[in-house]
DNA sequence: GGTTAAGTGGACCGTCGGTCAAGTTCGACC
DNA sequence: GGTCGAACTTGACCGACGGTCCACTTAACC
């Protein structure tokens, strides 16, 4: 079982598809960017992208798993109020002003991803967002149905809402309103502040 | 402006069309319907379908506006808690269970219409939804996002969540919790009653 | 430098949404 | 009943696109 490395041309084409994809994303008006679009931008052939990333779902999600990993890292290990130590409600109230954050700043990814694969609860990276959520919430309201409010919560995170906001310039609200809705749902004290 | 009337043949290969639609979306297991396959079930000619509804959204906005109307009326003549005369707190509460049951028994025709047209924000139907919880949520807690917490909870029926729960038998979760969340949102006594 | 698994490319295929022009049918009016 | 025009119907056709396949190339390890 020796794992061989990824071969440094493969690499290479690897990164300038996920760069061509998010660029492509972002450029254009895009409604739809087919996959020989950003195969040509990224100067390899359509084999290789469907040979790297397996489908269009694939090499969405691919790009968006970037971006989550980081936000995870951040929430396991990085600092309060977002990682460990802080009461539930402030962590909450943190990690759900980070995800819209990070739901804003990649939209265009989301919205393709979402058009390519619209089962949202089969992905890993929901999953991890979902358990997050439906602990902190747990954690300060055991009387709640934590794991149906933490998919509502989550909700709010879908394309639609979040590209209509950016489109009236009022994504900020966002973050605000769901704070008026943890603070309403979470009491003021919080859980033990100790746990994960 | 004489206003002709629909002559009888195209108004029974509508009638045929919609019921070979939901008859589809139904049965099949049916990642996805071609309209094609409509069209044949409906013994009609593709064209005909294309003629009379434009795209696959408008055939299957077609399909929904018939459900939703008859919620609306339910709404705005009907007896409370869902019509008026209830406190918004309990409006609220009857409303929502009313949209999640819609939802549970037409998710099939749901789930197809979120993938032709993603912009729910566009919808007439959306619209009026949230109108009707913009408004119960601002009679009751004028202090609130009233707007954006109405998208909020709306963003809970999205058919990746319902076909969540459908699939593990607990759809009526939703019902309850949505009734959680906003009694915690809304104050006991509620709003003026009168209003509609 | 030889071997080989990994990587590459792009012609090809099947599916599907949507178009269109030619033919058919309804129904209004005489 | 006959005529006529508008509404309706149809399915061949087109273009777009996701995904496959396999002959060919190349990096990496000895």
């Amino acid at each position: 079982m020796t794992e061989r490395r990824e071969r440094v041309d493969a690499a290479r084409n690897r990164a300038a598809i996920l760069r061509a994809t998010e660029e492509l994303l972002r450029d254009d008006t895009a409604d739809r960017v087919p996959i020989e679009a950003i195969a040509a931008r990224a100067g390899v052939g359509k084999g290789t992208v469907f040979h790297r990333f397996g489908n269009r779902a694939g090499l969405l999600r691919a790009l968006i798993d970037q971006r989550v990993d980081e936000l995870r890292t951040r929430v396991e290990d990085g600092p309060p109020p977002l990682g460990p130590g802080a009461p539930p409600r402030e962590r909450l109230a943190a990690f759900l002003a980070a995800t819209v954050e990070l739901a804003v700043r990649n939209i265009a990814v989301i919205t393709a991803y979402e058009q390519a694969a619209p089962d949202r609860h089969a992905q890993p990276a929901y999953q991890f967002w979902h358990e997050h959520v439906r602990g902190l919430i747990a954690a300060a309201r055991p009387d709640l149905d934590a794991e149906l409010v933490a998919h509502i919560l989550l909700g709010s995170l879908h394309a639609d809402l979040v590209t209509h906001l950016i489109r009236r310039g009022e994504s900020d609200r966002l973050v605000a309103t769901l704070r008026q809705v943890t603070d309403a749902l979470l009491p003021d004290d919080g859980g033990a502040p100790g746990g994960s």
